[in-house]
DNA sequence: TCGACTTAGT
């Protein structure tokens, strides 16, 4: 960093302290025209015995505004590190805390250990920070080791403190732990603090006790925003929407105002439970009506529900939250899409793009791929302009398969008529689009056509997508009987098809009947584990899990959610 | 004096 000299304003100044922005009101400007302006603390204790000591030209904003904005590579934060490192804040705990953080988030977990150890002066947050670093890096024993450390430490843990252990028991899917560690926030104060007990509802409906969770959440008697909002996504994401938006009217009737993970919360349960995806029928206004809740929750003939119900309840949500964030955005065009209403999802779509936000390549190409299901080749293409204007097209290329599913057909009936012999690739094609067009009719028909009319052998890939065809839709049977129609072994990317559409369907039986048999044959891939291990967790088998869990390496070791536990 | 607890999707 290179020294600049004294500059007049300073000089000027020097008898008293001066905040930056009056230094560079005075002018200074031209002086510092590149390289900002000086600083100094604004603590009189932190001044060296000079009245003045320049120690760089940057001021405090755009430090604190550095160490707050997540820098996107690590080169960033070590440069940030070194400049600390020559000033007297590095040993402030303060920005100890910031550049630990940002080493974390960079996924440096021995730099921010290092910074860590550096750190005589550990502030709660520092503590904290550390622990949330080992344990959001699935160091999970390492978090808990240092948690216990702090316990010893003359410093107490805060109810912070205990929501990064909590949560790490969670994803470690650790419940005994769990328990010892809930045991230890109550005997240490913390039993109601409010950011404890939202870890805490959130860890528990997380291992699928969403009824522990409700326990924990009873005995706070002014629950907070988050405490509710981290009650209702627990129901939702148990399968237990309906339960959800009970509380979330208790919550509007005790005046708290609903925000983007309320509605979040909401929607990823109603959106899971697959209610959305039902057709026409009810029309009422009385959304939140006693009676019609109940018809709802009596009924198991859910084509009695209608696509107005559900979007009557997403209108009221929606408005009743002032500044929905991405994901709520989201959450609400994703439901719409997958409902079908295709006009609400290009509506909100415009609207989010007035409202100066943008939608990111996923939610696009989600769009995208559930418009394919329709086939509806102006809806994708309205979509797919949005994509170009916003420059999100090379992203969003695989939601544009719908285009394919209509011509491909187009494509090999002409073939047939210019007598040309279509081969393994044609009918791979023709299978892909009727996957991504949910066609089973006319992918079995296809299939069938292959083998008795072109003499032509399925491969692999053949029946992968024959399977996630017939498994997508349901006919998990018929797609099981046709992989046990093949000699053994069965490759494992047919198996896996099948795997994966038993855990979206909810058929835990004949998912753990194909899971052992894939396990069996592979035992060193990590899909299959986090499949089994899913299955596992739906019955309570925690330490299987577990000795699941500790095999798998790297970015895998995130488990999948166990939404369909509560409601199985 | 400042930071932190809760949410989705190909």
């Amino acid at each position: 960093m290179q020294q600049f000299p004294w500059s007049p304003a300073a000089t000027k100044c020097s008898s008293t302290p001066i905040e930056p922005v009056s230094l560079f009101a005075e002018g200074a400007d031209s002086i510092f025209a590149d390289q900002r302006l000086c600083f100094m603390h604004k603590h009189q204790h932190h001044l060296p015995e000079v009245n003045i000591v320049i120690l760089m030209f940057i001021p405090f904003e755009w430090l604190h505004s550095e160490l707050s904005n997540i820098c996107r590579s690590l080169l960033r934060v070590k440069q940030l590190h070194a400049f600390l490192l020559k000033t007297y804040l590095s040993e402030d705990p303060f920005y100890a805390t910031k550049i630990l953080r940002q080493y974390a988030v960079n996924s440096d977990i021995n730099s921010a250990h290092h910074v860590f150890d550096k750190t005589s002066d550990r502030s709660v947050y520092l503590w904290n920070s550390m622990i949330r670093a080992f344990a959001q890096s699935q160091r999970f024993f390492s978090a808990i080791s240092l948690f216990r450390t702090m316990l010893g430490a003359d410093i107490s843990p805060d109810g912070h403190t205990y929501a990064c252990v909590i949560r790490a028991c969670a994803d470690n899917f650790d419940y005994g732990m769990l328990r010892r560690v809930h045991g230890g926030a109550v005997a240490a104060g913390l039993g109601l603090d409010p950011v404890c007990c939202s870890a805490l509802v959130t860890a528990y409906s997380k291992l699928g006790l969403v009824h522990e969770a409700r326990r924990v959440f009873n005995r706070i008697t002014e629950p907070d925003i988050v405490l509710w909002n981290s009650l209702i996504s627990g129901y939702g994401s148990s399968g237990l929407w309906d339960v959800g938006m009970q509380m979330f009217s208790a919550m509007k009737l005790v005046g708290k105002k609903p925000d983007g993970y309320t509605l979040a919360g909401l929607l990823v349960g109603i959106v899971d439970s697959g209610v959305l995806s039902i057709g026409q029928g009810l029309h009422t206004n009385s959304v939140f009506s006693p009676e019609l809740r109940l018809r709802v929750q009596s009924s198991n003939d859910h084509s009695k529900m209608s696509s107005t119900f559900t979007y009557l309840i997403r209108i009221r949500v929606f408005c009743s939250i002032l500044n929905p964030d991405l994901v709520t955005w989201s959450a609400l065009i994703m439901g719409y899409s997958q409902a079908g209403v295709f006009e609400k999802v290009l509506y909100l779509f415009r609207k989010l793009n007035m409202e100066d936000r943008k939608a990111d390549t996923v939610l696009v190409a989600s769009v995208l791929a559930s418009i394919a299901r329709t086939a509806n080749v102006g809806l994708g293409c309205e979509v797919h302009g949005y994509a170009l204007r916003h420059g999100l097209e090379l992203d969003v290329r695989s939601g544009m398969l719908f285009l394919i599913i209509l011509e491909a057909f187009k494509v090999f009936e002409k073939m047939l008529e210019k007598g040309l012999v279509p081969d393994e690739a044609t009918f791979s094609s023709l299978l892909s689009a009727c996957c991504h067009g949910g066609l089973v009719k006319d992918g079995r028909e296809i299939f069938r056509r292959m083998e008795e009319e072109f003499n032509i052998r399925p491969r692999a890939e053949h029946y992968v997508y024959m399977v996630k065809l017939l498994g997508s839709s349901g006919e998990l049977e018929e797609a099981y009987s046709l992989i046990r129609s093949l000699p053994e072994p069965v490759d494992k990317a047919i198996l896996g098809a099948l795997l994966s559409c038993c855990n979206s369907r909810g058929n835990s039986e004949l998912a753990e009947t194909v899971a052992q048999q894939l396990f069996a044959n592979n035992p060193a891939d990590n899909v299959y584990r986090i499949m089994l291990s899913n299955i596992y967790a739906g019955d309570g088998r925690w330490d299987d899990v577990k000795m699941l869990r500790d095999k798998i390496t790297g970015r895998m070791r995130k488990m999948p959610g166990l939404s369909w536990i509560e409601s199985s």
